[in-house]
DNA sequence: GAGCACTGC
């Protein structure tokens, strides 16, 4: 079974023009025009086409000039003419694509905001820098003076008044106060990130309490205050401030606080009411993370009883999902704030085509050759697609026609190092074009500046979660509408012209493509969710207010793997060890590893473990020749590795870091230095973390020895006892354990079924084991076992006796 | 026998 679909066939490099036309506010239905469009392609064995296509208004991408009714007028779609024109109806289908399906169905709409010339775009600042060894984004060093930070603001203020959500301040402001839930739904470069909460920071001067912003992402946090406090002419930390894991750059004085939504989230299990905040903004709520919709619930749940009077939530997203964020909060009322972004022409392919990666390279050949100057966003699904194009690409360029640019590829994905990442940002001499060939990283993530073009294959890699097999798998699945969209605005931040070239048919687009993802809830497993409610005190969680209902089952597993992992009782109630494991700031089972590991004193070496597994890409992939090199040179730090696996071989290498900290070896060894920076912060929080449960516990001290002459003999004396280390392991991951059968392969212990080491595994290719125990299960091209460590399968027994029993039968089937 | 998208505490 191939896990890979090809949804979108493609053709060689032929394209259906599609015009977007601006909008203008006059009779948007007046013109159904035909142009030609003549597209030259110049590959080798390409004819050259004219395409006649339709010149329409069926405005996707361009700027929208959104209409809306008095407050509170029920906008029935199929009566656009309460706005007294033709614009009305289109408003509204093109505000939500939510709202467009709920014919006849009332919606509360309000509000009216217009365009302007100039834009707002806040300064993007690359903070993956490996040179950053400081554990704030930013974090104010040199103190500026009280008169150049206004001055600064000053200067600024022209730019915030000019945009179209200044003119809309008292307006906005209004119907917050108002309501006590406001949904505002703004395209990118709206400016509602920085300004609303500027507004409602000057409206309420004299509340003690703060104003929170939340963000899905931590850069998006710190950036955002960053800018804000400059606008607002103030020291970052003061009166504007953020909160993200490992930095905390806010002060007594703060009235405005940026945070990550998972931050919020912890602030809400350590009070439950968040009186220290009279206002709540949920940003970028249509990403519909698991954390952000857990938030919204809390929200719901707390706006129905203790705040109900004095709090006010703003819930932020982008065009979609205005319905759903309505109706959830009782119909709170939407106001549409108009963005600033280009418009983009989109081209669909009039054939489709298999081999996507071929394709792509068609269509960068065929813009290099006929388009004027301009960088190329391209997005593919996944590394391997990226390798191959930057390789093609690379070794067709020479071979290209003279008078067009040279191109330079460049791979964009969260594997690849900091540094390679930044040659996204270079500045090439004028007879180059940059091509960046980027994963979903460059959707949301990372932004990059000079492009004009983007190719998009239309494809992701979604991780699912399968609650019917307990397990999850890795898909390549089309993208949405909402996705679609997205990446063909990375086109048009910065200048008019922008184009993009779909790699699938338009009726794909129209018909087959789901209106937006699925959201992350879902998709997931939902035992941290789960957890953190129970943890909370909520009992019934099949009538939580959800924002999206995961369903039954999906809570009835989450349910089972908690009790089974000592997390709740035989009543469903948390127990004691959950209430830690609700705290740490750990998946589940990493959190019962490291309370078990102090239990079996040996949490030194698994602190040092779970700190490397919490960090993401630490060991960098090797390609090409260099591959066997730095595998022999890796191997030097690690002869217990070799022998029991990943676990202990993170933890050699760590412990080489540990000594000297040096760069150079990083780079050498393709080891993260950013990311062995990481886990020592990680390390330390975790020792923060413990030494509050344990002081909790009376006569049960454990002396973590957070800095280095203070180790203890509890440390020291046990870290070589890599079984013990194992065993604390196995006790959040005894779910995971295959064993070794005569043929080589290995079947897990629980159901029997067929599982393979994975290639990136110390233990891949080498002889089978008695049994393993990996951390992670992912089913791509089959099923594969990550993070893997050898075991005795007596351990098994030792620490889950009732396991092994059970399971016998299904392994001698 | 040969390969993982992206976040968050």
């Amino acid at each position: 079974m191939s896990a890979v679909q090809s949804p979108v066939p493609v053709a060689d490099g032929a394209y259906k023009k599609r015009r977007r036309r601006r909008k203008t506010g006059k009779n948007v239905h007046e013109a159904e025009a035909e142009v030609e469009v003549e597209v030259e392609v110049a590959t080798n064995g390409i004819k050259r086409q004219n395409k006649k296509t339709k010149f329409c208004d069926d405005d996707e991408e361009s700027e929208k000039e959104h209409r809306v009714s008095e407050e509170h007028t029920d906008v029935n779609e199929e009566a656009g003419d309460v706005f007294g024109n033709d614009l009305g109806k289109d408003v509204i289908k093109n505000a939500s694509d939510g709202i467009k399906d709920s014919k006849g169905k009332k919606e509360n709409v309000t509000g009216h905001i217009k365009s302007s010339s100039k834009r707002h775009q806040p300064k993007v600042v690359s903070l993956d820098s490996d040179d950053d060894d400081e554990g704030d984004f930013f974090n104010p060093k040199n103190v500026v003076s009280k008169s150049q930070l206004q001055a600064r603001a000053q200067a600024l203020l022209d730019i915030r008044q000019d945009l179209p959500i200044y003119q809309h301040k008292d307006e906005i402001l209004r119907h917050v106060n108002e309501n006590s839930v406001t949904v505002i739904i703004g395209e990118t470069g709206s400016g509602k990130s920085t300004q609303i909460p500027q507004f409602l920071m000057d409206g309420v001067s004299n509340d003690k309490r703060q104003i929170a912003v939340t963000q899905p992402r931590r850069v998006a946090a710190a950036t955002l205050a960053k800018r804000v406090s400059e606008e607002h002419g103030c020291q970052l930390g003061q009166e504007v401030g953020y909160q993200v894991r490992f930095s905390n750059i806010t002060s007594a004085k703060t009235k405005l606080k940026y945070l990550t939504d998972g931050m919020l989230l912890r602030e809400i299990m350590i009070d439950k009411n968040l009186s220290k905040y009279s206002t709540v903004i949920i940003d970028e709520a249509h990403e519909r993370t698991v954390l952000t919709d857990l938030v919204m619930g809390f929200l719901k749940q707390l706006l129905a009883t203790t705040r109900k009077k004095d709090l006010k939530v703003i819930v932020m997203s982008a065009t979609l999902n205005a319905k759903l964020f309505s109706e959830f909060f009782n119909n709170a009322p939407v106001l549409f704030i108009e963005g600033r972004m280009f418009g983009v022409d989109n081209y669909y392919l009039t054939e489709s085509t298999d081999d996507i990666v071929d394709t792509m390279i068609r269509a960068v050949v065929q813009i290099n050759n006929g388009e004027p100057r301009g960088d190329i966003l391209c997005f593919l699904p996944g590394q391997e697609e990226i390798d191959n194009a930057v390789a093609t690409l690379t070794s067709i360029s020479s071979q290209l026609p003279r008078e067009a640019p040279l191109i330079v590829a460049c791979p964009l994905y969260a594997a690849l190092s900091p540094q390679q990442q930044l040659r996204i940002f270079d500045k090439l001499p004028e007879n180059k074009r940059k091509v960046i060939l980027a994963t979903n990283i460059a959707e949301t993530s990372i932004t990059v500046s000079g492009v004009k073009y983007v190719v998009d294959s239309g494809l992701r890699k979604v991780k699912v979660w399968r609650h019917q097999l307990g397990l999850s798998t890795l898909l390549t699945t089309p993208i949405s509408k909402a996705s679609a969209k997205q990446r063909a605005g990375r086109a048009g931040r910065e200048a008019a012209g922008g184009k993009c070239f779909r790699l699938y048919l338009e009726s794909t687009f129209n018909e087959s493509l789901p209106l937006q993802q699925e959201s992350e809830i879902l998709r997931n497993d939902v035992i941290y969710p789960v957890l953190t409610l129970k943890k909370l005190g909520v009992d019934d969680l099949l009538n939580w207010t959800w924002l999206e209902y995961p369903g039954k089952e999906s809570i009835l597993l989450a349910l089972n793997v908690l009790y089974s992992l000592g997390a709740l009782n035989d009543q469903g109630k948390v127990t004691s060890v959950g209430e830690k494991m609700a705290m740490l700031p750990l998946p589940p089972q990493l959190s019962v590893v490291l309370l078990t590991a102090i239990e079996n004193g040996v949490l030194a070496p698994v602190l040092e473990i779970i700190g490397c597994l919490s960090v993401d890409n630490l060991i960098l992939n090797v390609n090409g020749e260099l591959r066997d090199e730095v595998n022999l040179k890796r191997r030097q730090f690690c002869p217990l590795g070799t022998q029991w696996g990943d676990l202990i071989l993170m933890w050699e290498y760590y412990q080489v870091f540990k000594e000297n900290k040096l760069r150079n070896w990083c780079k050498e060894m393709f080891f993260s230095y950013k990311g062995f920076k990481n886990v020592e912060r990680v390390i330390h929080q975790l020792k923060q973390y413990v030494r509050n449960i344990t002081d909790n516990n009376s006569g049960d001290k454990t002396d973590i020895g957070d800095d280095e002459d203070n180790e203890t003999t509890q440390l020291s004396n046990n870290t070589k006892d890599i079984p013990m280390i194992l065993k604390s392991f196995l006790k959040g991951f005894i779910t995971n354990v295959a064993v070794g059968m005569p043929d080589r392969s290995y079947r897990t212990l629980n159901h029997g079924d067929l599982i393979s080491v994975h290639p990136s595994s110390t233990l891949f290719g080498k002889p089978n084991v008695d049994a393993i125990m990996y951390i992670e299960y992912v089913y791509t091209s089959k099923g594969y076992a990550r993070t893997c460590s050898s075991i005795e399968l007596s351990w098994v027994q030792e620490v889950a006796p009732h396991i092994l029993g059970a399971s016998r039968t299904s392994l001698h089937q």
